[in-house]
RNA sequence: GGCGAGGUAGCUCAGAUGGUUAGAGCGUCGGAUUCAUAACCCGGAGGUCGGGGGUUCAAUUCCCCCCCUCGCUACCA
């Protein structure tokens, strides 16, 4: 932990990416989190920019604009718009959502890259890349389409296979075909700066594993993981026409690797924050008693804590994150969230369906976060925590505080008298526990800083019980205006330190309450609100959310569900392959083969070693099917080998041929069996 | 397979430089209460801390092996 004295504070939250809305998975483990901390410091009083913006650059946005008929910009523009406005609505303080296709944020990648260009940092390198001759155009490996070499898929893409999911590159594909064109891809040179991650591998090691032995377990492992692995350059730009143009002569046609430009955009829109604010950016990127802190989600840690440091590092000027507390991933009723297969809630929809509930979805993503793993959102678990914690203790207690203070002081605060132990008990409670919650929050234990405000509250409901004011009443008034009043200094407390979490239901207390001055460092204080000084009427804080709502919302997920499924039948089967002609036919050598011996292959999950007697011979095939079957269980099957297919070496291993099977949808393999009186060697025909 | 992160009450999670009865919230059961959105408050039940070995006077906490989940990564003719 750092105890140094920061005098401003950088806080940036990963830029989403432009080509979709933003969903709960995001909020809970990058938006929320970074708000709740970026609220936090600023009603400490402390300098914040909490900066943020879409990420417009990239393959993924030409894909999509191309499968929509539209430009790249216009998909932006949509996306942006969109995500920016939903934001707003959920109540992200964003000191500013810029977007990586500004003016400034071009001007400012681009004079990044040019100064390390000019300073040599960059390596320059020669490389064979698929090229589409007739678009006269370089492809991504996204742009190529071609038969999946494990499945058969005939659309699979360039980089993976979307059937079953293997991780492929271009050159793998059978048949491909480019997208652009649809015309044959031919391998092309190409030159590209790459930027020597190698180089800075010492330092890294030193910065992230001994200086900041405070980053959590998820991240630090991480960095470890991929600083153990070696480092190697890594190509910094590309060939695409959307993006921003490598600043150096003789890169036409080329850009900025969407990675490159993605960081570099927190500094763009400090920049248009500071301009529009009439403030210096450089202090907030450039001077030592800034700290820096990126949350990003556990997918970005390589890039915010090993190649964006780096950049940084190659550039000298800039300071480094003090911490990168990357959350894990949170699933949706038990399945991953995919924004393909339509399974997420959108935060644009939720804030139509749940009108002026932002605060229960930030409550129930902030209790629920993956902070040290992946988590699971429920609608069940959500309706729980609004009905049984907000509305049960939080707002019950709020509600019972001004209930009673207008029932028997017509609603002004009553004048407090002689403290009892109960009293300064409760008061002591509450304090200790803002000082929880700020030990928590500043190491990132959101979670924890929540259920601790949560216990603030169950402290007032408790004194209440204890003191019972409502029957007190009728025998010592003086004595219930003194509970009355610490009851309803509690709520103010309450409005304040919930602002965090809670902005909206805060902002409504405080009104509530009429509540003026309310910085942090006041919290716990038993004079916030004065002696006959009158209080607003007790309105609802959070209302019971009805089974129907919940039951409503599963229901729209098991449609998506459904729909998944009957688009999945529809391309259940693997189209037809073209035509063969019965001499091409001929040419396959399949006959029945008995196994004879079978092992697994050391150092592989997938593959088995097999002898197999073809009646021809006894022969070594290798096949990738440990996941199906067992080595013991396939000694002795007889089994349908394709025998004249050329050897090849897997894992060391020579190949002389193919066993078949039968593969279904889900990928799973059957035994595809001859009947145990053919003969070793029979021909199949 | 390698690397990383996890596997603790029905659910969501804390915790431990090894040491008396392993914690919290929710749920559940019982009690009390009526100011409050059938809410609050009190109490009980519920765990061989993933499995197996080892080190130790003592391990859920340290070491080794194994299993499961998630992520990155490699093999899949």
């Amino acid at each position: 932990m750092s105890d140094k004295n920061f005098k401003r504070y950088t806080i940036t939250s990963a830029l989403p990416y432009a080509n979709g809305p933003v969903h709960i998975g995001h909020l809970a483990g990058v938006y929320v989190p970074a708000d709740i901390y970026a609220r936090y410091l600023r009603l400490r009083g402390n300098d914040v920019a909490f900066i943020c913006g879409s990420d417009e650059h990239g393959v993924a946005i030409t894909l999509k604009a191309r499968k929509e008929g539209k430009t790249p910009q216009q998909v932006v523009d949509q996306y942006h718009e969109q995500i920016k406005t939903s934001f707003e609505k959920f109540g992200i303080s964003f000191d500013i959502y810029s977007r990586t296709t500004s003016k400034t944020h071009h001007e400012t990648a681009s004079e990044y890259f040019q100064k390390l260009y000019e300073n040599g940092k960059f390596l320059e390198q020669s490389s064979e890349q698929f090229f589409d001759p007739k678009e006269n155009q370089f492809l991504a490996d996204r742009y190529i389409k071609g038969t999946c070499p494990t499945c058969s898929f005939p659309e699979a893409y360039g980089d993976q296979c979307e059937s079953c999911g293997s991780t492929l590159s271009p050159s793998e594909l059978i048949n491909p075909k480019s997208m652009l064109s649809g015309e044959a891809p031919v391998l092309k040179a190409t030159k590209h700066w790459y930027f020597p991650l190698d180089q800075y591998e010492d330092w890294l090691r030193k910065w992230i594993l001994e200086d900041h032995k405070e980053w959590k377990p998820n991240v630090a492992g991480q960095c470890k993981s991929w600083l153990d692995g070696g480092l190697k350059p890594r190509p910094m730009t590309r060939d695409l026409d959307w993006g921003i143009p490598v600043p150096v002569e003789g890169a036409e046609g080329k850009v900025l690797y969407v990675w490159f430009d993605a960081p570099i955009g927190y500094i763009s829109a400090t920049k248009d924050w500071a301009a529009a604010t009439g403030k210096d950016w450089e202090p907030y990127w450039k001077s030592d008693d800034t700290k820096l802190v990126h949350f990003i989600g556990k997918d970005n840690i390589v890039f915010h804590c090993i190649i964006f440091p780096a950049l940084l590092k190659a550039d000298g000027g800039y300071i480094f994150p003090e911490n990168v507390p990357a959350n894990e991933f949170l699933n949706l009723e038990s399945n991953k969230i995919s924004t393909s297969r339509n399974w997420a809630v959108w935060l644009h929809e939720y804030l139509e369906e749940f009108p002026d509930k932002q605060d229960v979805l930030r409550y129930v993503l902030t209790a629920n976060a993956p902070e040290t793993k992946d988590n699971d959102f429920t609608w069940k678990d959500f309706q729980t925590r609004n009905n049984s914690e907000l509305v049960a203790i939080f707002g019950n207690f709020v509600n019972r505080a001004v209930v009673l203070t207008h029932k028997f002081f017509e609603g002004t605060v009553p004048m407090k008298n002689e403290l009892q132990p109960i009293d300064e008990a409760v008061l002591v409670d509450v304090k200790a526990g803002i000082k929880s919650i700020e030990a928590s929050l500043e190491q990132y234990k959101f979670r924890e800083a929540l259920s601790q405000l949560m216990d603030v509250a169950r402290s007032g409901n408790k004194y209440l019980a204890e003191t019972e004011p409502w029957k007190l009443i009728k025998e010592d008034k003086e004595r219930v205006a003194t509970i009355m009043n610490i009851a309803l200094q509690i709520s103010s407390t309450l409005s304040i330190i919930a602002e965090p979490f809670l902005p909206f239901t805060s902002g409504k207390l405080k009104e509530m309450l009429c509540l003026e001055n309310a910085d942090w460092k006041l919290a716990g204080e038993s004079d916030l609100l004065k002696e006959g000084q009158e209080i607003g009427k007790a309105a609802l804080l959070f209302e019971k959310i009805e089974d129907s709502a919940v039951e409503a919302q599963v229901q729209k997920l098991m449609d998506t569900k459904k729909a998944n499924e009957a688009e999945a039948e529809g391309s259940k089967v693997v189209p037809a392959k073209e035509v063969v002609n019965f001499e091409e036919f001929m040419k396959m050598d399949l006959r029945v083969g008995e196994i004879k011996t079978a092992e697994a292959v050391p150092k592989s999950n997938k593959l088995l070693k097999f002898t197999v007697d073809t009646g021809l011979d006894q022969r070594t095939i290798v096949s990738g099917i440990a996941k199906h079957f067992t080595a013991e269980e396939m000694i002795g099957k007889k089994v349908l080998v394709m025998s004249n297919l050329a050897p090849r070496k897997i894992m060391g291993i020579e190949s002389q041929g193919m066993l078949l099977f039968a593969e279904n949808e889900d990928g799973s393999l059957k035994a595809v069996s001859p009947g145990s009186d053919a003969q070793n060697g029979a021909t199949v025909a």
